[in-house]
DNA sequence: TTTATAAAAGATATTTTTATCTTTTATCGA
DNA sequence: TCGATAAAAGATAAAAATATCTTTTATAAA
């Protein structure tokens, strides 16, 4: 569904969002543990994701990554955006340039309505809504629950 | 969603299902034009297919690609079955390996639902179902459709 | 039986994605 | 101010997906 770094940057934000919601800064180490992810290449996601906007950072002693209060209100979808682009969105299903209404391919029809389902819940979905889930270990970011 | 892989291929088998409807059999030249892909990666592709029963095939002179009357009953789930495997349809969102109905990612069940959705239409969706529509020309399979 | 045709099979190449490694820059605390 | 820390930036590597090329095999028609 969506690719490997983007699945990544999720769990990454939502670890972020649970660690630092009194005001801590998370460390590349702490988030690679905390989903399960190589250490490096959780840093060049956060990087990307620094530079959009959608968490904050600060290099140094005691620093880390963190959530504003404005990134603490973005959806899912502002993530998959940032990463993957809109193409799950709005792309068609059998990868044809110029689908369309009026020239649909075959499935046209019935995609749309999933993407649109898809669309609405991670739209909907704001990356701290799962802080106290995750804190009473009733949802995991990463295989190794133990 | 799927790969580009798996696009090509539910391109080419719907274009066969149209093409070969009245026992006919078509090249791979006249699909890769008909569906707009490059020539020796959909022959790799149906060769796949091939092998694993979604189209027939006959070599030598007047040979070519076509459809049984079982291959033609074949859901759009099988060939992306055949050819991206089931984690669309099971595997977790967020890429967790063990991800479960006990030890859940926080959009495990939005997600269950929206994978089922998908699946029921592949499901429900036969490859021989849009050929009076492709031949109607209210459906395409490729973009340049003049 | 020979020749032409078309897919199968196998090998190779390119591109993209995923991952790692090294160096630089910013910041804090001693 | 200096040393330690942690992210940023840039370079490189490995793996997977996508694409192409060549040779072989099966079939049909002349």
């Amino acid at each position: 569904m969506f690719s490997k770094t983007c699945e990544y940057a999720i769990r990454a934000v939502l670890y972020i969002a649970q660690m630092s919601k009194n005001g801590e800064k998370v460390s590349i180490k702490s988030i690679s543990k905390g989903i399960d992810s190589p250490e490096h290449f959780i840093a060049k996601i956060l990087q990307e994701l620094s530079k959009k906007g959608l968490v904050q950072s600060l290099k140094g002693p005691t620093g880390g990554f963190y959530l504003s209060e404005h990134s603490k209100k973005h959806s899912l979808a502002d993530i998959v955006k940032a990463i993957d682009g809109e193409k799950i969105f709005t792309g068609c299903g059998l990868g044809i340039g110029q689908c369309s209404e009026e020239f649909p391919c075959p499935i046209h029809n019935d995609f749309k309505v999933i993407r649109k389902k898809l669309f609405d819940l991670l739209q909907k979905t704001k990356v701290n809504e799962f802080n106290t889930q995750l804190e009473a270990k009733l949802a995991f970011l990463k295989k190794n629950h133990t």
